[in-house]
DNA sequence: GGTGATGATTTACG
DNA sequence: CGTAAATCATCACC
């Protein structure tokens, strides 16, 4: 019941107070303007911001699904993999470009109607020389005039402008405002590097930066997203074995397919994941749990986690019966959360960098029965 | 509309 | 500076 510091999404309208007294700017010097309709760059800033407050609403409802059809357009001839960061971008820009149009359009025709407007008072001005003598003087200081009014009232337009690209950027730059879930793919990456690192799953800046670029993200979004997921893993593992069984499952199946070595029929070999990873969760589902327990915490059913290290280290054998192959999946070990230990926290690495080796031999794979 | 999942931000620590 | 932890704000699903 406290009051919260609450400081951020505060501000909706930056600035843009604006256009003061522009009318009587306008009319002063006229009185009977030819254009009767120039006055109102109000108009103008309500129409900007309005653009900027649709794309507000439109951002949003593009991804309620309902008029999917043209971002799915847009992201498919962006193609694949940036897809709906450039169908975002494309819509962003959409917006910038409708309102330079609208700048630059309104740019014009106030220049036409200064012009106008000049030749007006010029033509004005002959006829009177014919009653009054007007010195060339008087002229030149009355199209100054004008000329000043006019730059003025353009002036006020341009800062108009740029507050309303700074607001529409601020929007869509917030993502915050706006967060939208990775795609699946983006997730399953991330997922897969941090399952097959659950023992250091702190990737270096490179690593960030691999990934950042498969997934389509930026690297703080990627260090966000491991942020997240390591403390929200730790807190409740259970909750996550599934998904742990799923990935270490996965990668074994990627692995087997990798080495083209069938000789091994009883390892989970579907390599699509579900039906794989179902009936030998079923299997093993809690006997993870088991193994977790020989590691750190009250271990209950050495049986069990006989039973499972055996299930275990066939995978392991199959992996490294192909580890051969070093590139993108690097070491892939299998599922082993021994990293984390019974405080919490992982084991920290020693240096962020230089982690990347547990490329043990077909052998020496740290198996950790006690016995 | 309620609710859990999830990405982002803030705060605090070493 | 990079993280952990708490928290916020939005999404996605019912």
């Amino acid at each position: 019941m406290d009051d919260q510091p609450r400081l951020m999404h505060s501000s909706h309208g930056v600035g843009m107070a604006g256009h003061p007294g522009l009318a009587q700017h306008m009319q002063d010097g006229t009185g009977g303007d030819a254009d009767g309709r120039k006055q109102d760059i109000g108009d103008i800033l309500q129409q900007i911001m309005t653009i900027t407050d649709q794309s507000l609403d439109e951002a949003q409802a593009r991804y309620k699904g309902g008029g999917s059809a043209a971002a799915a357009a847009a992201a498919a001839a962006a193609g694949g993999a940036g897809a709906d960061n450039s169908a975002e971008h494309s819509d962003y820009r959409a917006k910038l470009s409708q309102i330079r149009q609208i700048y630059h359009t309104e740019l014009e025709k106030y220049e036409q109607a200064c012009n106008e407007f000049t030749t007006h008072v010029m033509n004005l001005l002959r006829e009177q020389s014919r009653t009054r003598p007007i010195s060339p003087k008087e002229i030149e200081r009355m199209v100054n005039i004008i000329h000043r009014k006019f730059s003025s009232i353009q002036m006020q337009l341009k800062q108009s402008t740029c507050e309303a690209v700074m607001i529409l950027r601020s929007r869509f730059l917030d993502a915050r405002r706006k967060r939208r879930n990775f795609n699946k793919q983006a997730t399953e990456i991330l997922n897969e590097y941090f399952y097959s690192h659950l023992s250091n799953p702190y990737p270096s800046e490179e690593a960030k930066e691999e990934l950042a670029k498969k997934c389509s993200i930026t690297v703080s979004q990627v260090s966000n997203w491991f942020g997240n997921k390591r403390i929200r893993y730790k807190k409740n593992i259970g909750k996550f074995q599934e998904e742990a069984n799923m990935y270490a499952a996965k990668t074994a199946a990627t692995a087997t397919s990798v080495s083209t070595h069938g000789s091994q029929a009883n390892s989970p070999s579907t390599p699509n994941s579900a039906g794989s990873a179902g009936s030998f969760n079923m299997n093993s589902g809690d006997l993870f749990m088991s193994v977790q327990s020989l590691n750190g915490d009250s271990y209950q059913g050495a049986q069990v986690g006989a039973n499972v290290q055996s299930q275990v280290d066939t995978l392991r054998h199959v992996i490294s019966q192909t580890g051969g192959y070093s590139e993108s999946l690097a070491a892939s070990q299998i599922y082993s959360p021994q990293g984390i230990n019974a405080n919490g926290g992982w084991q920290d690495a020693p240096t962020p960098s230089s982690v990347t080796s547990p490329t043990e031999g077909p052998g020496s794979v740290h198996s950790d029965t006690s016995n």
